[in-house]
DNA sequence: ATGCAAATGAGAATGATTATCGTTCGTGTC
DNA sequence: GACACGAACGATAATCATTCTCATTTGCAT
């Protein structure tokens, strides 16, 4: 549907397959900037692509690998995926319609580091995760 | 093995059973503070007592809509509990070790408070988890 | 065009959690 | 203390997300 990029996938030292190009461009050009693999699938779906739900978690796993993609577990069990921009940020999410906005604040990011360094801990990650409920006046997003 | 407490389940509008009291019990006199259903589930087979694992789920469950208990899913897929002793407070995890700490950060919950009042949500609940290695020397706690 | 390892897709398998359902237990009544 | 009855239990089937297996297809280098 739209161009394909390859050198994305190569670079990545993945070799270029139809599925994982078709997954990339979902992530690059489609709507959703957060999927789970379930997301992701039915979109390719959708648009008439045959591709296995097996191979979508194969490709989010790999692509998460690769750097391509970071992985949230937000509530509700499933993993959720979005494009890597190198910017690291957390989340506040909807609990009635599931909109997420993103957020960066520095002042918590270094309270962490501080927290970690005071009880002898090395920092390989960090997940925090707002839950709420939008303004009912704007919250008509997307179920 | 000890004084059991009644008087908790009832006031939490539970009828006093014995899975249930086993499993408060096992939070308020054992020696671990945070534990999976399965972690529960083995602790009380060990001693002896004959629960079903379906009760402890929903003993777990029962639990923490009672308030009795927290939940709180760190990575690893299965959801963990701890008695719920008023005090909110976050958790730093040892990716090796599986030791965990907590901690409470006056300055990080105000952002947080901001963060969603800036973006018109209503805070429901959140989530913060530091993942990372505590420091080698110090970490010969259990798997 | 050929060859072959790597990737895919269908479906089975897994692990955590929940639902079902016949049996047992807790508690209030006589 | 015996009875009654609905709540709770325990064993097991079912569900859900995710992973694994394996026969078939595909990407890519000869
Ligand atoms: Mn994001
Ligand atoms: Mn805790
Ligand atoms: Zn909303
Ligand atoms: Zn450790």
């Amino acid at each position: 549907m739209n161009e394909l990029e390859p050198e994305h996938l190569k670079s990545a030292g993945l070799k270029s397959t139809l599925p994982r190009l078709k997954v990339l461009d979902l992530f690059k050009n489609g709507q959703e900037r957060h999927m789970s693999a379930e997301n992701v699938y039915q979109l390719l779906r959708d648009s008439g692509d045959n591709v296995g739900l097996a191979t979508v978690y194969r490709v989010l796993t790999q692509f998460e690998q690769a750097g391509l993609l970071v992985r949230h577990n937000f509530e509700g069990g499933k993993s959720v995926f979005e494009l890597n921009e190198g910017t690291h940020h957390d989340h506040i999410v909807c609990m009635q319609c599931g909109h997420v906005e993103e957020f960066y604040d520095s002042a918590i990011e270094s309270r962490q580091k501080k927290i970690a360094a005071d009880r002898g801990f090395t920092i390989h990650d960090h997940s925090l995760h707002i839950y709420g409920d939008c303004t009912k006046t704007k919250c008509p997003h997307r179920r």
